[in-house]
DNA sequence: CAAAAAGTTCCATTAAATGGAACTTAAGTT
DNA sequence: AACTTAAGTTCCATTTAATGGAACTTTTTG
């Protein structure tokens, strides 16, 4: 096995609420003897993937990867695109937008834009959760047949709250659904009280694929503010699928029930 | 030799110019046997430090890199102060405005900020440039001691344009001046028509220093202008300093000349 | 100051990285 | 379509690095 791989899941250990690392953190993290944990930190240092946070032992990702992350950013023309997309709408609509990811069973958001009211809903960049249950996820996941999202999900799920999908056939409902509106939902799932409305679109040249998202105080959205959401988004979204002539788009259904 | 030196070695082949590698780039950028630049690219894309672009072999950074970049943007809470001091002095005048750290005789921007005038500045994020000639760089290295500055150009340094330091001494009496005022300055430099102006602030806590600064098409900053971005960015640099209570920290000379 | 926790270094063993060459695949040329 | 060249991959023996247990050192805590 490569060190690449043990520095990988290092990297993968940072998150909002992990700003850095330690030996011991590594150690109970991800189930690594000391002595390698303490060389693995030092190498990566001295590769310049990480640094030491003044002259403590703790270790924090360095601009070396802040500076490919945004490569990350700006090559994927997707991103930028969608990113155009959600911050109009949250400007408009005054609450925060997301652009997402997926990777394999995990939604990763990419940028992340605040909105203006006082109850606005921050979920940090970078942060992991999973695709299954959250409206990112499920507008990405409803891009892919049936049989895929088996494949993907071959070891089974578990569900984080009781207004998540609980089992297959509640997902493929929920994706069935989503496949035919041309976006998704959800409300109360990850995080309590808090509602969101995606849609996702792809490129086929660099494979690419992203989810819009607006996210939002559930008791704060009325009717007519999300079917404002779900148009904005599904138009904005629209435009990039001319754009990329991306052919698993979904666009919204004429009627939008529900 | 660690394949971590080879990885990190990948990731700096990235910048705004090159969002994606192949195998022969690597192996004319980086001196490899084409052998070694195929299998560590590939070993990389396996651990998910890079990924491919669509089916082409093509090859750039992953979103984990952008993850763990974040973190570094957020995790060092200096840049994010730094940030809103730039964010709201660039809204302000206009002009691009910048936060760069210094990664030995490197400068390499982390966030950027675009002006509203037409004649706008854009340096991309991420991209190195020399620190000795450069107003940001200077405003870091006016931090540090003289025989520190000589250590760290100990194998000299090749001016990149006439208005740029063109020996030891002319750097050293650019620091001095630095040091006089406060701030940084530099015009027709790096990129001919733009002048930019810069501050300097640490946390002594954390190590972390980086330079605040506003660029600017040369001809179109009159020296009121000037005078303002100077003032701006030299008070909220010292806001700064007084919270991370940074013992480098040079405030602006009560005087301000030139 | 003692005890515990955290981190580093050492060592033999095991596994991965290396680079040259042969091979395969893709791209351009007549 | 066959030819030529460029680009990428795989193979191999050799060299070098990674591994994990234990001993050791440093730092933190009561």
């Amino acid at each position: 096995m490569s060190i690449l791989l043990a520095a990988a899941d290092v990297l993968r250990c940072f998150s909002s609420t992990r700003h850095d690392v330690t030996v011991t953190d590594l150690v109970a993290l991800l189930d690594m003897p000391k002595s390698n944990a303490s060389r693995l930190l030092r190498t990566m240092r001295d590769a310049g993937l990480l640094e030491t946070v003044g002259d403590s032992k703790r270790y924090r990702p360095s601009v070396l990867l802040h500076q490919a992350g945004q490569v990350y950013r700006f090559s994927a023309s997707l991103i930028d695109r969608a990113d155009a997309v959600v911050a109009r709408v949250s400007a408009e609509i005054g609450h925060t937008g997301y652009i997402s990811v997926r990777q394999g069973t995990d939604i990763i958001g990419v940028t992340a834009h605040p909105g203006r009211h006082a109850l606005r809903v921050v979920t940090a960049i970078g942060d992991r959760i999973a695709a299954f249950a959250s409206s990112t996820g499920r507008a990405l996941l409803a891009r892919l047949p049936d049989d895929e999202i088996r494949r993907l999900y071959a070891g089974g799920f578990t569900p984080p709250s009781a207004t998540a999908p609980q089992g297959f056939d509640e997902l493929f409902a929920r994706l069935a659904a989503a496949r035919a509106r041309g976006y998704a939902e959800s409300e109360d799932e990850a995080v309590r009280g808090v509602g969101a409305i995606s849609v996702a679109v792809g490129d086929p040249v660099s494979g690419d694929e992203v989810a819009l998202c607006i996210s939002f105080p559930a008791a704060m959205a009325s009717a007519a503010e999300r079917a404002a959401i779900i148009t904005s988004l599904g138009q904005g979204a629209a435009e990039i699928a001319a754009i990329t002539k991306d052919p698993r788009f979904i666009p919204l259904s004429s009627s939008i029930a529900e």
